[in-house]
DNA sequence: CGTAGTTTTGAACTACTTCAAGGCGCGTGG
DNA sequence: CCACGCGCCTTGAAGTAGTTCAAAACTACG
């Protein structure tokens, strides 16, 4: 991600969701029909945003929330000694920037991966919500929980996983996520660069390369460039709960 | 922890937190004064269990959640190849079992590793509180909102660390844990086993002990056991925010 | 005082990193 | 539209941090 374009404030807002074709998948499909008319009133959806734009910095004061509508993005932490590690993949329907509720500062910094667009709640908004609706609430702590899961799954990866189980998990993971997006779940493209995965993964972007080339000699994977194609997916599995590298 | 005595059950709810030493450090003080009443009213104290007691376990039915109010415990997940991973250690005044709200089931197992005592709130009295207080929500989630940065400091460790630093780190963490609680920051006694603090910390048990000998002969620490001296504390934390090793 | 579990220490090994060079792809400007 | 240049990806070779296996020393506990 070279230039950092910081359109920190995104264009005009459309009407809702109505028309979006992941409707089903997002926040308000968690609720019923009736209090999604609720939700969908303070949801402002916005025009696609370029590669490199900037949703929101680590540390800025939190206004709002956001959802990913279509594209992809990253979230970043800067820590203490200042190296950049990339904490997620954000791809459609994924909240973005509610670690939880009532935060007064963005803790992650969420930049677009490719034209991208997001859906916004304003904070005011959503607090309003959540005190009229319960069913919001719950819809609400549904996706924080999916976060955390998410995380511990991460964090259990990093901790005791070799660089194949790792990259092996990281494909079938992406890959789950846009099946249950619609998406052909064993042809994928792969948002991130090979930096960003290694930072995600706690590798070298050589040892992911080398991890990536060693699945296509072995025939679990074909890779070209960012596209990646799964053709043994039993022993890709395999292979990310540990089992022992391919040949 | 060899023996695993599922206690599952807790004996005797005492009356409150009235009397409770960490009040201030704990749930309720993050409340005003007023409705603190209402809170301590579904807190149930327990009486100490002794070491190996098993609180929950990852999968069943959640019906509670917990707060550690004296000795320590350590909670594990056991990952799909069915290897166990220490999460977390938990000291007095950390919330146990709530990942989020509206959890279902436990997500995690723990276990107490001495003789400690632990303080329940059912999960739909705390619901029915949520319902009636803002201000509890707001406590509620301060706590969880807690966890997810530890877990995700953790994390960052995790996959971008030297053992020196994360072992370095993991002290520093956990004296300013104690710190917190009032007890002396400088002289700590390490709850888990040197097993679990590499599980927790993803290494290997003799990385940990080689590290803490290293430690010691370079005049940062001085271990004996589980019981450890912090002496030069300035180094540690350069050591711990990835500067070279000493000596 | 003896036994079982835990911790420490040692020595060999391996998985991953680091450094460095070459190739590929892509957007930019001529 | 083609050529150039820059960043990204790949590949190789050498180095190293951490693991693994194994045995000895310590600790706690009956």
């Amino acid at each position: 991600m070279p230039r950092a374009a910081t359109l920190h404030m995104l264009s005009d807002a459309s009407r809702a969701c109505d028309d979006c074709r992941l409707r089903a998948r997002c926040l308000p499909d968690h609720l019923g029909d009736t209090p999604a008319r609720e939700v969908t009133g303070v949801i402002r959806a916005h025009r696609p945003v370029p590669r490199g734009t900037v949703l929101f910095r680590q540390g800025e004061p939190m206004t709002a929330f956001y959802l990913v509508r279509s594209g992809s993005a990253k979230s970043t932490v800067t820590d203490e000694d200042g190296s950049e590690v990339v904490m997620s993949l954000l791809l459609p329907t994924d909240m973005v920037g509610a670690g939880s509720l009532d935060q007064t500062v963005y803790h992650s910094t969420v930049v677009a991966l490719e034209r991208s667009a997001f859906c916004e709640i304003r904070t005011p908004d959503l607090r309003r919500l959540f005190r009229q609706d319960e069913e919001v609430q719950r819809a609400f702590l549904a996706k924080v929980r999916e976060r955390i899961a998410a995380d511990r799954h991460a964090r259990i990866r990093l901790g005791h996983a070799s660089a194949d189980a790792r990259v092996a998990d990281f494909v079938l993971e992406l890959s789950g996520r846009l099946a249950a997006l619609g998406r052909r779940p064993d042809e994928l493209v792969l948002p991130l660069s090979r930096q960003d995965i290694a930072s995600c993964l706690g590798l070298a972007s050589e040892t992911v390369s080398r991890v990536l080339t060693r699945f296509t000699e072995a025939g679990l994977l074909s890779v070209s460039g960012k596209h990646v194609r799964i053709i043994d997916r039993p022993v890709l599995e395999a292979v990310a709960h540990g089992a022992e590298p391919p040949n």
